[in-house]
DNA sequence: TAGGCAACTGTAAACGATTACACTTCCCCG
DNA sequence: CGGGGAAGTGTAATCGTTTACAGTTGCCTA
């Protein structure tokens, strides 16, 4: 193996808490004396063995990221914005992704043990208590998008509701009355959020809200394909979709496209998330951005502050604004316009 | 902190060998101390310090992933299929991610010491002589898609050639003899190699190649659009389209859009990736399909193996094979067509 | 000139595990 | 009845660091 600091202080004549010192800059060395160490460092190519660091420093300047079975784009941006965020503080980041089941998430858990300063859970699946009882208390956690009610963790979470609101809004803007949601899964955060968001807003329009024009769907862009027919067949057909995520929003559009129905002609269409496919596909799709990589940094930032105050800080739950996107297939201006802004401080869900 | 070995032994009243044999399921221990030291654990919930642990088995069950500066799908999708090797054989992935220069590579390197026990490196940037100098020379590596010739590291890569040859060979199957190339930036091996297969599928195929045909690009979708306006413009206009990669291909797209010309009516266009957004860009984009997860699995599955033969084993050259994609954009058949298989195995480059 | 303080350096005890080795028992077999 | 081997357990060294503490200089001041 590769040169230890025992080797180095043999080599340079010292002694191997001098060896350390300078590394570190910690007490005074002579001049002469940090000179000969660093040279002989050099020439032994001599690297600092992170495990035995961490024993006694009893800290290992990595941050964990736990994450579900994701796909795609959410998944590199949020890595992206972590990572972007650790780096700059000197950390390293310990990924351990594409969870499923529980009992694989608890082991996951324990094995963080000595292996990170802090945490980063981004998981729909995961509650509280599993959390806490698999992890040393002391041990720093930020929940990223991550349905946990309670002011015992800090959590980042994208203003879902603030996002749907705005674009209910600005389709009613535009004229229409009519306008229908493709749901989300009912048991996901993200989906009940947008959902609520569409409500408020029809309600704060004096749009009165009607059962029919609310579809099941989830997220996926097959269920889209599905409640763009169903949509066609009602009776008087809604003038303006919104979806809860892109996929659906895409899913939807092409059975309009096979029905013959003009977009934005016929039905304005949106979507959610801003994924990257939604300017490129015909007619451009409109949709609420999300700053996914901001996500990850804020989350980040978050766990750094937590891990320098040792987690006695006070806990804080953030939203992270959207914003909204308009282009060719709701059929209104060009100017994107922010959304929302909300930020939430404090412990109350 | 959370309980260590030694609270366990003391109170379930034996001595640390002794947990420390039960923990690891070595040397023999009565079925009635196993029993009262599991429980311990259990009520302490015990989990072994990681670090404590590493320093002396000099393991660390963890494997460490060095990426470049990299956007979206790829970066994701490699991470998943890496991730996924890696945990079916009880590995944990330390990511170091969008790196630039090559200071920065550097330092990242040596802070893998003592934290990982192989290491893949995905970089363009990175050559031999900068790895071997920052890294002990036991540490397994294995790199992926990065252009280090000669056989001293273990190394997977995307068929490039064989897809870009395929590629051309369908396009004139078509009928097409005046095929332009879209070129990615020259220091790029992907893109020198996609052009190398391009040239050779000429030849073979007994079309003389001509320069003007062959249009530099750097992999952004704005050299596309560019690159697209100028092939417009040319003498006998080409009557395909082979972009290095989807990017340029979906800007070349648009700028046949903007120009008013049909595709694939007129011109027929391919790109190279098959990047999700070439499905749903209208006319759907043809492409050459690059199975990007498995890219990351193969090199895990290397990686685990160089670990298990303690980096004594041959060093070896993969080389993942891709799969022609066929849709709207070039105007042929439906049918997806197996490109190539090459495995090139020993030490030439 | 003695005492004290600063600068520099070394010794040794941690950190939390694994493991070689040695030590009891106990049982079996000749 | 004695010797040997297996089973069960403990002691202590070890991994590569950091760091409290103590020791040695040398210089300054009273």
């Amino acid at each position: 193996m590769s040169a230890s600091i025992k080797e180095v202080a043999l080599k340079a004549g010292v002694s191997i808490a001098t060896v350390s010192r300078v590394l570190n800059n910690t007490g005074p060395v002579a001049e002469e004396t940090r000179r000969r160490i660093v040279e002989t460092i050099e020439n032994l190519r001599y690297v600092p063995h992170g495990a035995a660091r961490s024993l006694i420093t009893n800290q290992t300047d990595t941050m964990g990221v736990l994450l579900p079975d994701l796909y795609g784009e959410f998944f590199s941006e949020v890595i992206r914005g972590i990572d972007l965020a650790a780096r700059r503080s000197g950390y390293h980041v310990l990924v351990s992704g594409f969870h499923s089941d529980r009992a694989e998430i608890e082991a996951v858990l324990r094995a963080m043990r000595g292996r990170v300063d802090g945490l980063i859970v981004l998981s729909p699946d995961v509650d509280a208590q599993t959390l806490r009882r698999n992890l040393p208390e002391t041990l720093p956690v930020v929940l990223l998008n991550t349905p946990v009610a309670g002011a015992s963790f800090d959590a980042i979470q994208i203003d879902n509701y603030g996002g749907a609101f705005a674009m209910v809004r600005h389709l009613a803007g535009l004229g229409h009355r009519r306008i229908a949601l493709l749901k989300g899964p009912a048991e996901n955060v993200d989906a009940r959020e947008r959902l609520r968001g569409y409500r408020d807003a029809l309600c704060s329009l004096g749009i009165e809200r009607s059962e029919g024009l609310e579809i099941e769907g989830d997220f996926s862009e097959e269920s889209g394909y599905r409640a763009g027919e169903r949509l066609l067949a009602l009776a008087p057909r809604p003038t303006a979709i919104f979806a809860a995520n892109d996929s659906m929003a895409i899913g939807c559009l092409l059975a309009l496209r096979a029905a013959g129905v003009r977009v934005p002609g016929d039905v304005a269409v949106a979507g959610f998330d801003d994924i990257p496919i939604a300017r490129y596909i015909t007619p451009a799709l409109s949709s609420v951005h999300v700053p996914i990589a901001e996500l990850g940094t804020r989350a980040m930032e978050r766990l750094l502050h937590a891990v320098e105050s040792k987690n006695k800080h006070e806990r804080r739950q953030e939203t992270v604004a959207t914003r909204l996107v308009v282009r060719d297939s709701c059929g209104g201006a060009a100017a994107p316009v922010s959304a929302s802004s909300r930020k939430n401080e404090g412990g109350d869900s």
